[in-house]
Parts: structure tokens; C-alpha cells; sequence
RNA sequence: GGCGGUGUAGCUCAGUUGGUUAGAGCAUACGGCUCAUAUCCGUAGUGUCCGGGGUUCGAAUCCCUGCACCGCCA
């Protein structure tokens, strides 16, 4: 049974501009893949952007500009942004590509034809700006809360998909497949969802209303409305129906979107696919929200934080890292640049980043910067192992589960484990007798030992320091091709190799107060 | 209004099925080392586990109730 992967990220809707919640859920879905490349899976990785709706159409004209041009600009600013958050990913969708429309129209054909689509009138409060009906209770004095405009009642006819029709077969998966959801708390919300009666879902608009959008291959009046165009990136990137990417990586689909889109991704999703004969993705992993100073992240407020200011001022990696120790997947967290120094400075700086200069700056002083042959094992040397070992199995336990913040608290507890050997076996003590030189090699050997493996298990989010460490050591710069289970082996590392001294791997960040990025 | 979540050390949080003196990291204080990015190691803490009531030999954990904050739904 070949080992495979395949993560998706939602789609990014282009009339807004990539802040620190959609530069998350990329990272994330960027570890998890640079993860399972190294446990051997083959891997596949989709990103992309949302184009169609109103709120571009009305984006373009206020730029002067055609649809396609304002949606090509917007898209490319994800596009070229992900390179520089070293995303890997293998595929990039437009919902406006023509692989992508013929998709759609597919679906939409496939399941009008089963008799799961029906014409029907709706009526309600619309608000043209948001392009939805709102609710009495929804409105803010009568108006909508984002345009301060109040909506009008209209009545029209629309199609509609039979999601009522799916609801006890949902209902029978989710409980049959206890991941289907993740964590928990998200799969009981999708259940107690399911507990009120399915209303059907309104796929289409009119398109003298809407005409930026997909046709609907049955009535040329009319484009698909949000659900049947954006959810069915995840199988048209593939080449479904027939192309070999669907086949392989469609039974092994893994979603990982924000909580906000739960709903459309725990019910219409899975209902479409059932509708079109499609089986359901195995898994949908949900996170919560990045909170800036205990509120919530808006335009309005003006507390967007830009992952490239983020990047610039205090480091690509650091910031990656801060974002998977930092938040505790599915619940929400605080941003802060307090805490993100604090990160840098302790965990980064102090801890990970002098342990590789001490040990670096001795091996060159003792011995020139040549890796000399270890000496027999003693109770100590031991008790390193055995920490490392444990460590990488922790690690790739909660990688799987996707407790980040515990994977990496994990290798922490291996990097401390370090600096107190290299404290205990005293190797500047040992430089002073003759007859230690071999025992100083072996703690020598060790510490490099370590650091092999540590740089392999901080690999996934940090890939820029790890092979930093691995061309500082000698290993050269193979480690994104280094398989994890090289971090279970202990003695991997090469005698004789020569250490260099370079750059530090984080500088401290000396400002008292870090201001100026989140208030 | 209905449903759900959260409330534990100064801060951020762990605490499995109820079981000894309630934990970690950071911050703080003191001590040690000198290879190292004034870094590292060790020691020390401090807690009305939101309030009240109950079950139990025993409750942060289970039940009831109140308060605060958050989310979803109507």
C-alpha cells in the first residue's frame, strides 16, 4: 500500500489581502507536507484563490479594471507571497482557470441529473454588496452590518440542491468515522448541527445580478452561486474525473481550513460528493483564530498583521515557528510581539541557537573543527540516547495528531536535555587533561549527534535553520531529502567531519518593548 | 432564548477513566560553570484549581446552582 498525502488549504477569496490567519493555515498545511515527505509519502499540497462573486466584480470597477485583470492581479499577490514563506506547495488553483470551470459545470451536470437539483423560489432581505440574504436578527438596525445599507426584500427563482435529502447519511458517516472532523469540539458542533432538520442550498443567482461566475450547464440564465464553485477546487486541481493526481491522492484527502468555514466544508462538501458519486475526503482538520491584543482580527480595528512585515523584521523561521508552538490546534490564540520575542529569544536564541554555537566554537578550538572518533559509552552518554530516541517518537506521534505545540515542546525538552549534558560531562574541564581527549571527543561526537537530529525534527517548520545546522556540522545540504526515521538511528553523524563557524542562527531582540507591528 | 465551550501560579497554558504534598514553560530571586548569542546548569517558590452547595473514604476532575467571558444557532 503506497504511502500518500494530500492536504488542501482553502481557497483565498482575492478581495482581500493575505494577513497572518491566512499565512497560518499555508504553514501549517506546509509542515504537515514537508513532514510526510520526509516520513515517505508521496505528497500533494493545493493552495489557491476564490474569484468569482460581486464583491470582485465591484473590486474591478472601482480600480477601472476588467474582472479577469483585477482577479489576476489579486491572485498573484498570494501566489508570489507563498514562495516567500517557503510554502512547498505542488499545485496553485484559480477558481477562474478553465481546468477548474469545466469541473464545476461536470458536477453541477452530473448531479441536475440525478434529480438533486431543483428551480424553486426563495425570497428574503439580499444585500447586494454581500451578494446573500441576511436575517431580521442578522441586521443592525434594519441594516446590513457590513455595508450599512439596508437590504431589500426580493423574491426570485432559483436552483436549489437537495442537502435535506443527505442528512441521515452524514449523520451515519460522522459517527461512523470518528476522524472524519478534528479535534472533537468541531465534529460535536457539525453533529449537534445536524440534529435540526437540513434546509436545501441556494447554488445559484441570476446572472443579470451576477455575472461573474460559472454558467450553470443547464441554464444559461443563471451562474452557481459560492458552494458548487469554491469547494470543488479540491478535486478539479486534481483532474477529476479522470486524471491519475484524482486517483491517487482523492481516497487520502485531508482539508484544513479556519473555523469560520465549517459548515460548508463538514456538510455541503461531503453532501455534493455523495450527490455526484464522489466518495467523502477522509478528513477535515479545523483551527481556531489568531486573536491580536484579545480581540478580534479587522480591517476595522486596523490590527491586520502582514506576514511579510512580520518576516522582515524578525525572521522568517521564527515567525513560522511562533505559530505552530504558540497556538494549540482548533483553539484560538493571542498575537503579540511580546510573545513572539519571547519565543525568539528563549526558545530560539537561548536555548537552540547557543547550543549550537557552544558546541560548534568547541570542537574548533579543541580540535581544530575536526569530528574525532567517539570513545566508549558511558551512563550519561546513554541517558542522551534515550531522551533522543523517546523525543523523535513523541515528535512523530504528535505530528500525526497534528499537536504542534507539543511536537515542538517535545524536541525542546531534547535540545534542554543537551545543554545540561554538555554542562554535566564539562567538556572545557575535559580540554585540560591529556588522557580525557578521547572522552572529550565522545561528548564532542554526542552533542553533533543530537543536533543531526535535532535539525531533522525541526525540519518541517523551521527549513531554512535546519539545513543552516546541517551546513554548519558538515553534513551538507541534503536535509529536505533526509528521511525522518534518520533521527531514530543513533551515529549517523560522520567522524571526521569539519564544523564551521558561521552566522548566528537567531540573534536576540534586545528592544525592550517591541511595538509598532500590532498597535 | 436554545446548545456548546472556557474560567488552574505574575503571564501562556498541561492536568488521561475522581486517588498521595496540583504541574510545565516564560518571567522573578539566589547559587554554580565559563565552551557559548550576558548564553547554559541547579535550587526556590508562591495557587480560595471562578463562587456556593452536594455525592464520596477521597473532587481541579462527577452532580446541582450562581457569576464572568467566548462561540454557534434561532
Amino acid at each position: 500500500m503506497a504511502k500518500r498525502f494530500y492536504i488542501t488549504t482553502p481557497i483565498y477569496y482575492v478581495n482581500d489581502v493575505p494577513h497572518i490567519g491566512h499565512a497560518y493555515t499555508t504553514i501549517v498545511a506546509d509542515v504537515l507536507s514537508r513532514f510526510h515527505r520526509q516520513s515517505g509519502f508521496e505528497t500533494f499540497f493545493l493552495t489557491g484563490t476564490d474569484e468569482h462573486g460581486n464583491k470582485v466584480l465591484q473590486a474591478a470597477e472601482a480600480a477601472g479594471k476588467t474582472p479577469e485583470a483585477y482577479a489576476d492581479q489579486i491572485s498573484a499577490l498570494f501566489k508570489d507571497l507563498w514562495p516567500q514563506l517557503d510554502i512547498s506547495n505542488d499545485y496553485f488553483i484559480r477558481t477562474t482557470a478553465e481546468k477548474h470551470k469545466k469541473v464545476v459545470q461536470l458536477i453541477l451536470k452530473k448531479v441536475h441529473e440525478n434529480g438533486d437539483i431543483y428551480f424553486g423560489e426563495y425570497g428574503g432581505h439580499y444585500c447586494f454588496g454581500c451578494e446573500r440574504f441576511y436575517t431580521q436578527r442578522e441586521l443592525v438596525d434594519g441594516k446590513c452590518p457590513d455595508h450599512q445599507k439596508e437590504p431589500q426584500f426580493i423574491k426570485e427563482k432559483n436552483y436549489f440542491f437537495k442537502m435535506s435529502k443527505y442528512q441521515n447519511w452524514l449523520i451515519h458517516h460522522i459517527e461512523e468515522h470518528e476522524d472524519f472532523i478534528r479535534p472533537e469540539i468541531y465534529r460535536n458542533k457539525v453533529l449537534s448541527f445536524l440534529q435540526e432538520p437540513l434546509e436545501d442550498l441556494c447554488i445559484s443567482r441570476p446572472n443579470n445580478r451576477l455575472s461573474w461566475g460559472i454558467s450553470l450547464p443547464f441554464d444559461s440564465r443563471y451562474v452557481t452561486y459560492v458552494w458548487f464553485d469554491a469547494l470543488i477546487n479540491y478535486i478539479s486541481a486534481l483532474d477529476y474525473p479522470s486524471g491519475s493526481a484524482f486517483k491517487k491522492f482523492w481516497p487520502v484527502a485531508e482539508h484544513l481550513i479556519a473555523k469560520d468555514i465549517l459548515i460548508p466544508h463538514g456538510i455541503y462538501w461531503p453532501t455534493m460528493l455523495r450527490a455526484a458519486g464522489i466518495p467523502p475526503y477522509k478528513r477535515l482538520n479545523v483551527h481556531g483564530y489568531w486573536n491580536i491584543k484579545e480581540s478580534k482580527m479587522s480591517k476595522s480595528l486596523g490590527n491586520i498583521i502582514r506576514p511579510l512585515e512580520v518576516k522582515e523584521k524578525y525572521g522568517l523561521d521564527s515567525f513560522r515557528y511562533f505559530l505552530l508552538r504558540e497556538m494549540a490546534f482548533g483553539l484560538d490564540s493571542n498575537f503579540s510581539e511580546d510573545a513572539l520575542v519571547q519565543r525568539i529569544n528563549s526558545d530560539l536564541a537561548n536555548d537552540l541557537g547557543n547550543l549550537l554555537n557552544r558546541t560548534v566554537a568547541m570542537v574548533i578550538k579543541y580540535f581544530e573543527g575536526k569530528v574525532q572518533s567517539p570513545g566508549p559509552v558511558e551512563t550519561i552518554d546513554e541517558a542522551l540516547r534515550e531522551t533522543a530516541s523517546s523525543v523523535v517518537e513523541e515528535v512523530e506521534v504528535f505530528m500525526r495528531e497534528m499537536a504542534f505545540n507539543k511536537a515542538f515542546s517535545s524536541t525542546w525538552k531534547l535540545i534542554a536535555k543537551v545543554n545540561q549534558y554538555l554542562d554535566q560531562t564539562a567538556p572545557w574541564s575535559l580540554a585540560k587533561e591529556k588522557k580525557q581527549q578521547r572522552r572529550l571527543a565522545t561528548v564532542l561526537y554526542n552533542a553533533l549527534e543530537s543536533l543531526r537530529i535535532i535539525a531533522i525534527l525541526i525540519y518541517p517548520v523551521m527549513p531554512r535553520t535546519g539545513v543552516e545546522i546541517w551546513r554548519q556540522i558538515d553534513l551538507g545540504a541534503q536535509l529536505p531529502e533526509q528521511e525522518f526515521s534518520q533521527a531514530k538511528i543513533w551515529g549517523q553523524y560522520r567522524v571526521g567531519s569539519i564544523v564551521e563557524r558561521a552566522r548566528t542562527l537567531f540573534p536576540r531582540v534586545d528592544t525592550p518593548k517591541a511595538q509598532g507591528m500590532d498597535g
